[in-house]
DNA sequence: CGGAATTCGTAAGCAAGCTTATTATATCCC
DNA sequence: GGGATATAATAAGCTTGCTTACGAATTCCG
């Protein structure tokens, strides 16, 4: 069986790309992107995108997988005297308040924002259970669904987590 | 608000409670529903409901906050000798294996099942950040729309979480 | 009864997640 | 320049979540 190339269809959702990162996709491009992305975020919102918070977003960038805090300090050691867990958490802390980075609760790690999607817009993560990498869904037919029947009993909804576990396309063969 | 339809096999009770405690609950009755549920389900299932595992439900059961397993620790040590980490996580481990015990992800921490919901059927834990108590709703019409919303991009969809914190009623006011 | 299987207790330990406290270094802006 | 403000580094430590290892107790069942 020579590779299971199959190509997502793309009537999906909105979304131009697939929601889930081949595994030959050009990485090294994709984080570039992502990057520049976040320089802009940060300079719209003159928020300073120092050094170290780059080096914690590039570390983050470096797989589709989500990292706990100490992932990320191994990755950054890499490259730099090991910094404190105090270091990683504050640069999280920012990237996370400016959707730079999402926090994957079900794991307890954490996930460089790939695309550039609109902040108020809900978002399911896939979260491959083989290879560990994680895609990102909208979810905001789905969110205005759960919020309605949240509201029904009086509910104020104000953060959604909503993580699926499972098998992605490519390791599904 | 819409009247979920009620689809029940025999010999279970309906979903007719409202899905978030009111503060004033007859706490007592309903931890006492609770437990007799756990009873039967354990004798159908020949399933031993030993003194531990019925202690750890009772102590979940003390609040419809979810406990960590710590809490657990603290909570039984007022009754007994203080158990170790191990005994309670066995405890916990039986106690969600027979559909009696949720683990909340968002919060590393266990709530007991209140309801006898459908164990195939899905549910979305609405947490309240204020007074942190934890109500249930189906989700199974959610679940459909995001598990076809995965399998459009080649997932295969096992483990959901979906858990959405904000304001309960009656900490709205 | 007596062996097998399940459950429980004891003891110890480890890694991850996150924090407090304090001092140093940039950066901004007047 | 120089004070105020934001950011980072250093150092230390705490809590929680969870595990391994092993022996004792209980229960099941032929």
């Amino acid at each position: 069986m020579g590779t299971h190339a199959k190509v997502l269809k793309a009537g999906q959702m909105s979304l131009a790309k697939p929601t889930f990162p081949a595994p030959d996709h050009d990485h090294g491009r994709c984080t570039a992107e992502a990057m520049t992305h976040a320089e802009q975020v940060c300079a719209r919102r003159a928020q300073k995108f120092t050094p170290i918070r780059r080096q914690v977003l590039q570390a983050l960038l470096s797989s589709h997988r989500p990292l706990g805090a100490y992932e990320v300090i191994d990755e950054l050691a890499k490259s730099m005297p090991r910094p404190a867990p105090i270091t990683v958490y504050r640069a999280l802390d920012f990237l996370m308040a400016n959707g730079l980075v999402h926090r994957i609760e079900s794991r307890n790690a954490f996930l460089a924002c790939a695309h550039d999607h609109d902040e108020t817009s809900m978002v399911a993560f896939l979260i491959c259970d083989h290879c560990g990498s994680v895609g990102e869904i909208p979810a905001a037919p789905v969110a205005q669904s759960l919020t309605a029947a949240a509201r029904a009993s009086g509910f104020v909804p104000k953060l959604s987590v909503v993580e699926i576990a499972g098998t992605c396309a490519h390791c599904r063969k």
